[in-house]
DNA sequence: CGATTGCTGATGTGATCACAAAGGATCCAT
DNA sequence: ATGGATCCTTTGTGATCACATCAGCAATCG
């Protein structure tokens, strides 16, 4: 799901295309319910609507964004179940994940987790929605790339398009000030190679935010 | 990923040969490095090469067709760590979903199981690879669509489909007069909602095919 | 004043075409 | 016989076009 192609030498038009709209879905810079046109995309990425197309069913196939009966797109508008099935594999995966970066994580790691978290923070308290949720998924999306387990990374990415248009919503009821207390749980398990630990906070991160916004 | 659209009345070209191409992987119908062609498709199907183009995207973008740098298409040679990878992507869902559908598993349901699973050892009796195949994976989603977990199922079933050329493959290598001892034991488990017994009956269903064949 | 019907512009779909690149086969030289 | 270079066929990509359909809006009627 990451790379189309194995090998990315050549970017052609359409993967240009799908790599924007889906950095802009994944990142909460579309709102649910947004319409999307082919005409509209090709016209702004200077193609004409057959990379555009292909893009949007792409995206489409993945989750990240509606097809409506009448063919029309949009970002999705998801149901409160549907979120709460969302987080739960989002738990599901990303605990995984987590538990088996775990024993390859060392130092270096653990700083670079450190530094990024410092970037969350400072996105908070910018009250940088977009920002806080990239910086947010860089900090997971770096652990998770030690569990060498490409095929589990792209499903869990999958899953976070697929919640991405939702997730500014939830910025917005968010307690902002809220800074990522989970991420320093995070941390001092992986220091303290605490297994039960990690797996707690990682759950604990990932579905406490997508619970207020479900109920 | 099941539909991609929210309504099926109007099936449109591209839907149709997704369909069609979608049940043939997942089915085992092709074989690890077949390839294919867009033109090839739309003779076959009696479309152009539009809809051709669309559908094969569509199954690169679930894992189910390779992409070569050379935009060539194929079906997927699996490698052994992948394999690995997605037998425990297997265990990890559908151990989730056996679990969430227990609670809801009445008489009806596992009557259902047991029907199906007639057919499984009649197909393995007849050593009918594609037809076993089919009706393993009609027993498990019988069983999973009881969590009422859509998007959960979805992406098990997109496991499937990557793993589809690589099950014949299984086939092949496996001991075939196995009658489906481990469905045996999961219809046990729901008519006792034995919990645990489920978990680890599903767990070792689905991973012990496919640890011969990475092994 | 509100609902319904009819129309018009906008939108997705699929076909076709031109083009570039890649793969394979053939032919030649060693 | 074998290795390599060359040519040609096949293949994917992107653009454009014709067509059917849908959404939104306006005019009309109750």
């Amino acid at each position: 799901m990451l790379s189309q192609k194995t090998s990315d030498a050549a970017p052609s038009a359409h993967d240009r295309v799908y790599r924007a709209l889906r950095s802009r879905i994944m990142h909460g810079q579309m709102s649910p319910g947004e319409a999307l046109t082919l005409r509209g995309i090709g016209k702004e990425f200077g193609v004409s609507m057959t990379p555009a197309r292909e893009s949007v069913r792409r995206l489409v196939a993945e989750g990240a964004l509606t097809l409506s009966a009448s063919g029309r797109v949009s970002a999705p508008e998801l149901s409160n179940e549907r979120i709460e099935e969302l987080a739960a594999l989002r738990a599901l995966l990303e605990v995984e994940l987590a538990s088996r970066a775990l024993p390859r994580a060392h130092m270096a790691l653990i700083d670079r987790l450190q530094t990024i978290n410092m970037n969350v923070a400072e996105m908070v308290s910018k009250r940088d929605a977009v920002g806080y949720i990239r910086t947010n998924l860089e900090f997971h999306r770096t652990l998770y790339l030690r569990a060498q387990a490409p095929a589990m990374l792209a499903i869990a990415e999958t899953v976070w398009l697929q919640l991405g248009p939702t997730m500014r919503a939830l910025y917005g009821r968010l307690g902002r000030t809220e800074p990522p207390h989970n991420h320093k749980l995070i941390i001092a398990a992986l220091k303290a190679g605490d297994e039960p630990g990690l797996r707690l906070a990682v759950r604990s991160d990932v579905t406490h935010g997508l619970r207020l916004l479900a109920g």
